[in-house]
DNA sequence: AAAACTACTTGTCATAAGGCAAGAAATCAA
DNA sequence: TTGATTTCTTGCCTTATGACAAGTAGTTTT
């Protein structure tokens, strides 16, 4: 049987064999979000996660004075996942939002505890994935302090191009430590700098 | 019996019966390093993580400069480990240095591995440990971009007093993201405020 | 005990980025 | 299609932090 290819590369993983694929894939549902949707909103419990077949998503939280922050942006073929508030039960401090319209193949928190208990492998894929997860997150932290703005624009441009594409401004000056006037300037600078 | 409370500490879970305990402990090796001892180098392959006993460490990168960030502290009864390099099977960017002698439950990769399979509420446990340093990571980022260099150096005060005592000026600027420089300035600033 | 380091502080000056505000351009709503 | 709203740019000025360098104090080495 084929499956979607964003469910093939996401639990792509060596202690993943096609059988345990079907249930897999069989454990996900087809869902919807408009361009706008708030997918999780701060104060609620994350109950799933969901793995973007199509669409731009971002995850933002609030700083005290209540400016929201982008910490994240989810493209293509990556699981748009709270991994604090599903994992540990408890209720997220972030939000997640569509930034266009999506298509995702949602899992429910049960299902994954059922298929994280039956199928051997899943566990190292859960491992694996988290892994990368940290080390991108620790990679982003370093930028934050030894790169400049300039790079780190460079770098998102490189990584995510398509976010440069939909996301509004704003959002990418948050996701980059930067105010929005400044973000444009950037944009400017490195415009010119490609002539 | 009775366990070191850095391993009944660390390994405290629902699902991580005494039985369970007891395999986990034998697994584990009593190791010293001494202050200045790298525990791991760039380039190297992390075979093991260690229950920090007593002593402080730290983890640094070399920036394009080759000037080292310390990109975290690690302190009594937290786990020192490069998960990059030890569950993605890979060569560390990291290295790892003992702040002060110190006193660590050494665990290989085999043992742990083991222990995975083996013992049913271990990968839960190990699944929350690794969301724990995934929000513990993202605030980090959120910090960097939101807080001064003042109020970051206040929260380390707050959550990590031990490594201002322990610590070289130096490390923890890095840390911070700020010069040295910088943050003797913001001490001074503090120790005013303070009065 | 002299020499050599390392750790930390402080001064001067430079610079990247922020705050604020105005205005243009694009998008959305009625 | 007109008005309202959002998005983006730009200008002026301020500010936090960096770069560099000198100097003090403490520690280690020989």
């Amino acid at each position: 049987m084929v499956y979607p290819s964003t469910i093939t590369d996401i639990y792509a993983h060596p202690g993943i064999s096609d059988a345990d694929l079907e249930s897999i894939f069989r454990a996900h549902v087809k869902v919807f979000f408009y361009k706008g949707d708030l997918i999780l909103t701060e104060g609620q419990f994350s109950n799933a996660y969901y793995c973007l077949e199509k669409g731009l998503v971002r995850a933002f939280a609030r700083n005290i004075d209540g400016k929201d922050i982008t910490t994240g942006f989810f493209s293509k073929n990556e699981i748009v996942i709270e991994v604090a508030s599903l994992f540990l039960r408890q209720p997220t401090r972030e939000n997640i939002q569509a930034l266009s319209d999506c298509e995702c193949w949602m899992i429910g928190y049960e299902a994954f505890q059922e298929l994280f208990e039956k199928i051997e492998g899943f566990t190292e894929w859960g491992r694996t994935w988290m892994s990368r997860a940290l080390l991108a997150n620790k990679q982003r932290s370093l930028s934050m302090i030894t790169d400049s703005a300039t790079n780190r624009y460079l770098s998102l441009r490189r990584e995510q191009p398509e976010v440069l594409q939909v996301a509004p401004l704003k959002h990418i000056a948050s996701y980059l430590g930067v105010t929005d006037s400044s973000l444009s300037r950037i944009r400017k600078e490195v415009a010119q700098m490609g002539r």
